[in-house]
DNA sequence: TTGGATCTGTCAAACGTTTGGCTTATGCAA
DNA sequence: TTGCATAAGCCAAACGTTTGACAGATCCAA
């Protein structure tokens, strides 16, 4: 009869009551239920065994398995923070893989402090967690997770890479972004560029600037760089940096590259109360496709980064380790895209091309 | 030693490790680091064994534990849709009010799909979660749900009732919302409003759609609402709506209620596009505090909720239910409360106040 | 008939805990 | 000293699986 466990009475049927039921040893059962069993079991008691199991509705108690296999078929998402939109398309992208491969996903939150970083890494020590991705990885952070790594459960960082470890990842293409949008504004005849930049200390803007700046120099272009020291994209910051390159003495720029969309759009109305006009007088672009802003008035061109994508690659590395612990997976670098929306547009004085053209 | 796994050589330590290391059984160390074991060990031996557990570094093996115990201190929180913005503040309500409690939270994501939501169910009765958060509950979906109840498992409703079926849940108060929506607009001297409401078939906005109206029709005042059977949300939608709206006969209302933000934000630029100006001719307030839309000028007014508070309560209403299943917790409507931006503004014409007063 | 193979299936030992029952030691009154 | 309660700790049986080792049956070749 089913089993009557310590929960209130909660009725299940093991693989013992499946035995009774079939006539055979439980051990048989088990065989028989494995997909991928070692032929121990004919086809003809196989086959039974299914259908009794079927009809009894058994389960198999994970928990069980997992003590016994050392494997519980879970890995943990650990983010610094949920409010970020841009953290549920990765989870998504994360389950969305997990599953079919027969994963849950567990999720915890950092809130960016490493001591619950390390309280929740001790946690999924205890709960033989199988794998874990991390996308709140911190400078400090990589004591933490090297003792954690010595444990042997393989961690897999997403979005943000760690310099102090060696850990596979799976980040965006920063340089690649700040290309983009450098080639794209240059394409729109703009050779007077400002970048109004996020903190220094972050390596992936940095990238970002890199990227940008290096198409501005190899297009014969000039540019002006104004840095924000705050955490990244308040539009707050976006019109104080923009207020700094529209008070300078140099020639107004016709290009901007705001680091985030946040600060494009403070830079924006900064400007517009200026009485300049986007994307007549001006061209805006942003970064990161923060959701709903394509509802503005210019709507604003931006690089969009595959963060669901993300999502999945890491799960992708996390079971391509799993499934040949032998080597690491090489670290992957997705490619942003540029969304070009209402906020830029043909630089307005052409002229200026050619005059510059040979610069470097 | 430490015990060796089947893991790629992971090394754990286990109650017998330290039993050993501490010249006890290693039911004595179960005990001594048992919280609230019944006094079975002195205070001495308890010391020295929480000392060497200590030292080397003891976890607890949770799932050895969950098989044991019957609980795996876990609770499943079960989305429609992890893209929906509203869902994260909703996980982190959740995870923040169970992890002090030692719990973790599994996520899944039914995509709206009712046989999704079945296999997940199964899975998730396969992993013995403790209980289950469900945001995603669906009209049909009461059968799956009764038979997962009937294996005594506690469900908990976040945000979306579901009539079929008694189920502690965690709402919003949809008919509070509407009723503040209309209060300030009849508080700001609007007699005719209008209603842009969402599809029909929902719950909550029906409830909306009640108590704007009731609110409505106490003050005495005048609506004309008007209906979208597309899920909810678009801007097109709202442009749609609000044209409908202005190409009436009837006066124009001064005062919108729209049910979705995005709605409001498509309404808003229509009118603006026919050369009304908000808030001096007309107010609007949206619904849902849509982030990043207070960069808008104008700001929207709106109805926020409380989604992470919505997370924390169900959360709530799981451990009271794991820690006294004898009966169930009271459902929970959840306050939401009025942000006023600048979409709103007074009425343009307060002639009209006194003249329509005794309507009723 | 004997002696392997091969094929099915059973047996029982784990995995790391928790916990009721048991044993021994200790304290204390008679 | 005995008797007895109580405290402290040990023993071993679970929990529901997986899986190596073994056993019986069948078949076939020698």
């Amino acid at each position: 009869m089913g089993a009557r466990d310590a929960r209130k009475g909660r009725t299940t049927v093991t693989l013992e009551d499946v035995a009774r039921a079939a006539g055979v040893h439980y051990s048989t059962v088990s065989r028989a239920l494995d997909p991928n069993a070692v032929r121990r079991v004919s086809a003809d008691t196989r086959k039974h065994i299914q259908a009794v199991a079927e009809k009894m509705g058994y389960q198999p108690d994970m928990v069980a398995t997992g003590l016994k296999r050392g494997r519980t078929q879970t890995v943990a998402a650990i983010v610094a923070d949920l409010g970020n939109p841009s953290i549920a398309p990765v989870l998504r992208g994360i389950a969305s893989r997990l599953e079919p491969a027969g994963f849950m996903s567990l999720f915890a939150e950092t809130q960016d402090d490493s001591s619950r970083l390390e309280r929740i890494l001790n946690h999924l020590l205890s709960r033989r967690v199988d794998a874990i991705i991390l996308t709140a990885a911190r400078v400090g952070d990589s004591r933490i997770l090297r003792r954690f790594v010595g444990h042997g459960i393989p961690v897999v960082l997403a979005l943000q890479g760690l310099p102090g470890i060696r850990l596979p990842s799976c980040t965006n293409d920063d340089l690649l972004g700040g290309t983009l949008a450098a080639q794209h504004l240059i394409a729109l005849g703009h050779r007077r560029l400002a970048q109004l930049r996020g903190p220094a200390d972050v390596q992936s803007l940095s990238r970002r600037a890199e990227g940008f700046s290096k198409a501005i120099a190899a297009a014969g272009a000039t540019e002006v760089v104004v840095q924000s020291t705050a955490p990244l994209g308040t539009a707050d910051d976006g019109r104080r940096l923009m207020r700094v390159v529209l008070d300078s003495k140099r020639a107004r720029p016709t290009g901007i590259f705001a680091h985030h969309d946040l600060m494009a759009l403070g830079a924006l109305t900064l400007a517009e109360e200026r009485g300049l006009r986007c994307p007549r007088d001006f061209s805006i672009i942003g970064y990161h496709d923060v959701p709903n802003l394509e509802r503005l008035v210019p709507a604003l061109t931006t690089i969009r980064q595959p963060l669901e994508e993300a999502g999945r690659a890491a799960s992708e590395m996390v079971l391509h380790i799993l499934n040949s612990p032998s080597r690491q997976p090489r670290s992957r670098r997705l490619a942003p895209t540029l969304v070009v929306r209402q906020s830029t547009g043909p630089a307005p004085e052409p002229a200026l091309q050619t005059v510059r053209k040979s610069r470097r």
